[in-house]
RNA sequence: GGCCCCAUCGUCUAGCCUGGUUUAGGACGAAUGGUUCUCAGCCAUUAAACACCGGUUCAAAUCCGGUUGGGGCUACCA
């Protein structure tokens, strides 16, 4: 039975490289049929907070990687402290000031890595480890070591910032004759300024981009690409084909820059792949307007090929939901400078018809009258998108009119007919 | 410093294990052109890499060694 685990620290907040770690480990679970558990490691009390915990459950649920089992290790206190004095009796450890300290002794230890193979390392250059700190609360390579024997993990999957721990960790699994898991390291993802993500250095957490707008498939899909390949030149990829051509054996042992770049590509992917319904509801809670949900799943078609994040609609389309606009003064300047009176209440006349308002209709309307008024369209097309968005840029004009109705075109118009 | 890990376009990567099929493929980003009412989108094109040195071999991105570079650990943090 395969038994994985993701185990975070409350002392932050989860972020990328936390993320793709609990990603790769709920993978290898779901590939195998097995169990992915969650332990939290939050035995440095000083350090863990409650809202970080909240802040990791709440991302891992947003991401789909959904838990079988999870265990704390401050409520397993008396556990470590059992195992450690075990190790006292048989004088494998002794005491110092109140702590217990791992007698470590010196011989050559080989791990075999399902990604890297088989390492060395000599542990006379391990000086002696703490495994119960005088407060009375467990180191973490001895916590770990507990839990992961007695919780029955068959795979420690993590970043290899922890293969140097490793040996440490294997002379207490042979101190207690505990059997010794497989392990995996995976490279950790690195900022672009380069070392480790870290908050100084490119880390965001990941509710963070949740709030910008990102679909946690789009996030999940990209997480995917960062030291692993479906092949075949894939890009875009469901979670349930990953399940599929999963292999830890394939995941690379380079370490990956974080690019937002290429995550920005992605979410747009995701972005025009979801239905309209889903997308509306995605970004109705963005809005502070209260609004038609019919109404603005017309603008949200409208903007959907154009949107990288969920954020930009909040940021380009808010013209369709404020009662009064605002005109950029660059765009007033550029196209409405001189009195266009005379063609907009031409417009306004025309768009005043009982007629149907769909956007065919109204560049039907629209070019007969420029070509009436003898003008080419683009010298009315770019003033009257500046007077009813405010802007120079944006969605096809007409499309535009159509959406945002007859009511509300004629009225912008009007404020500049003098 | 010591110990350990890693090394293909700017970035993510395919190829490497099982040397010849590679003028090293794809994607992001960049540049250029097309479509067009703007911006996007879409389409097309272009530039862009096997870190270096040595060895093995008829043949090396692929195997071996070293150098350099990057990363991690070296806590009574996790």
């Amino acid at each position: 039975m395969v038994r994985v685990r993701f185990a975070p620290s409350p002392t932050g907040y989860l972020h990328i490289g936390g993320a793709r770690t609990a990603l790769f480990n709920w993978l290898f679970a779901k590939k195998n049929q097995g169990k992915f558990i969650l332990r939290v490691e939050d035995t440095d009390k000083k350090r863990s907070k409650k809202k970080y915990l909240d802040e990791i459950l709440d991302s891992l649920r947003w991401l789909g990687l959904d838990y079988d089992e999870i265990y704390f290790q401050s409520q397993r206190m008396e556990i470590y402290r059992e195992f450690a004095e075990k190790l006292l009796v048989e004088n494998k450890a002794y005491q110092e000031n109140k702590a217990i300290v791992f007698k470590v002794p010196t011989k050559r230890i080989n791990i075999e890595d399902l990604n890297r193979g088989v390492m060395e390392f000599d542990s006379s250059f391990i000086k002696d480890q703490v495994l119960i700190k005088s407060d009375g609360t467990p180191t973490y390579n001895f916590a770990c070591v507990i839990d992961d024997r007695l919780l029955e993990i068959s795979h420690v999957i993590r970043g290899d910032d922890h293969i140097s721990n490793t040996p440490k960790q294997i002379l207490l699994y042979e101190a207690f004759g505990f059997k010794i898991p497989e392990f995996c390291h995976i490279p950790l993802i690195l900022a672009k300024e380069g070392g480790r993500l870290s908050k100084r250095k490119g880390a965001v957490a990941l509710s963070d981009y949740r709030k910008k707008g990102y679909l946690a498939e789009a996030i999940v899909n990209y997480l995917l690409l960062l030291g692993w390949s479906p092949g075949e030149d894939r890009e875009i990829i469901t979670l349930d084909e990953a399940i599929k051509n999963f292999l830890l054996e394939r995941v690379n042992k380079t370490p990956a820059i974080f690019d937002l770049d290429k995550l920005n590509w992605i979410n747009s992917q995701y972005i025009k792949i979801t239905d309209d319904e889903r997308l509306t509801d995605l970004v109705l809670p963005l809005l502070k307007y209260k609004i038609d949900r019919e109404y603005l799943k017309s603008v949200v078609k409208l903007f959907k090929m154009r949107l990288t994040t969920l954020k930009d609609f909040t940021l380009w389309g808010d013209y369709f939901f404020k009662k009064r606009i605002k005109i950029e003064p660059e765009a007033k300047e550029r196209y409405l400078s001189e009195d266009l009176s005379y063609e907009f209440s031409r417009l306004i006349e025309r768009f005043e018809e009982p007629s149907s308002f769909d956007p065919e209709t109204v560049e039907i309307t629209f070019r007969g009258l420029t070509e009436e008024l003898g003008i080419e369209s683009r010298q009315l097309i770019h003033p009257v998108r500046v007077a009813l968005t405010g802007r120079t840029i944006g969605p096809g004009l007409f499309e535009i009119i159509s959406v945002l109705g007859k009511e509300r075109v004629i009225e912008r118009l009007r404020r500049f007919v003098k």
